[in-house]
DNA sequence: TCAATAACTGTCCTTATTGGACCATTTATG
DNA sequence: CATAAATGGTCCAATAAGGACAGTTATTGA
């Protein structure tokens, strides 16, 4: 973040409107980048052209290419967990099955909006590295210990199918998120055109009625 | 593929055994240099490194960068879909909940084994282009409405779950798929090693249980 | 109102890497 | 053993990389 110089006792002056707008364009398409070619093979120009801002900026508002990935999968996933979050505490009164479902809703609904999430998983995926590390202890482990903890229930009471709910919340996980990282090439092989709400609806649909097959 | 130069009425010589063993060790490197960084994130000399062949081969052996892709794609597609036609046929007698079990299982434990195969697609589906146009038209819709037709069936029957079959079939495909290529990242979050062939059966069954739950 | 500082622009640098060309050399073939 | 296939070594021009830095403009707060 913006290095200032602070000056012993004075207070340091506030923000600018300006610098949050151009932080926000650049996390934006830092994240857009970096989910369609990696950390490696995206440049800093890249993002920097898609925001529309000269690429020094990144040096100034977010010291290096590292901090801005940093920054930017902070702010995507801090989003998502929110995203979860409301919908379960939306659900709150329901029974076991409707929370989870609206969860599972959101997390379609959320993964349509910002396919991004699900990419920049899979870029990291694809060898170790400290980013995938810190994506993990941050981000994916908690999310996964909740929601693992509501799959047993549910399996419990027979309405989520048996097995490993460890395997089974990434088998959900893969499938909402997946999909949807295949939009492109799915509108060009089957027609199915995920712009379209109705489609992301029967998707949110046909997962809930796949995964949750039980009634309570 | 190598040029040769061809004499007047003379019968060219055949190609050598050890061409061919660099053109693979050229091809798989280049699956997976692919499938980890993208088209455009992967360099010839990385691909020529992992082979542990002299960069300029790959011009000698594939004219460029582009048709090694293409040569690279290619094969990992034909194999899998030679994979699956294995199993189709090999499940010919069976019922046709059966059947498709077999391809499902099939899919599941290529992708196991060849997780390229879908890192390959993720990355080409991040944008349009000439290489997803062709892997959508070569290899993408033939399998897609094999499959469709036949999911067609098993929903008619009540084994298969409602809705649009075309949506039903990326949903499979994302699932089998998509969990494999996060293989690494849920190793780290969930301690789930699918280099661990009980754990590959394990998924493989969910997902048949979870996508075929009529009986017939 | 006005100095101080946050925010931004323009430019440059150095380094590494890119895809590909080219010729000499080695190896297999018929 | 002559010939062509296959490979090795080297070079190149282009450019793309991350980052540094001095100067300029805009905003703030006293």
């Amino acid at each position: 973040m913006a290095e200032m110089a602070v000056a012993e006792g004075r207070a340091p002056r506030k923000q600018q409107q300006r610098s949050v707008q151009t932080q926000n364009k650049l996390l934006d398409a830092a994240l857009e980048a970096f989910s369609e070619n990696g950390f490696k093979g995206t440049s800093t120009r890249d993002i920097a052209d898609r925001a529309g801002v000269h690429h020094p900026l990144i040096t100034y508002h977010f010291k290096n290419k590292e901090e801005l990935w940093r920054a930017a999968a902070n702010r995507v996933f801090s989003k998502f967990s929110a995203s979860l979050l409301e919908a379960r505490i939306a659900a709150d009164g329901q029974k076991p099955r409707e929370r989870m479902a609206s969860m599972m809703r959101a997390y379609v609904q959320y993964a349509a909006k910002n396919p991004a999430l699900h990419k920049l998983m899979l870029q990291e995926s694809s060898r170790e590295s400290s980013r995938l590390e810190w994506l993990v202890t941050t981000h994916l482990q908690p999310l996964s210990e909740a929601v693992v903890k509501e799959l047993k229930l549910l399996q419990e009471s027979g309405i989520a199918p048996a097995g490993d709910p460890a395997l089974l919340f990434n088998l959900l996980r893969a499938t909402s998120g997946g999909i949807l990282a295949l939009a492109t090439e799915i509108k060009a092989t089957s027609g199915i055109d995920f712009d379209k709400p109705e489609n992301v609806d029967a998707l949110a649909e046909m997962i809930v009625g796949v995964f949750l097959p039980g009634s309570d």
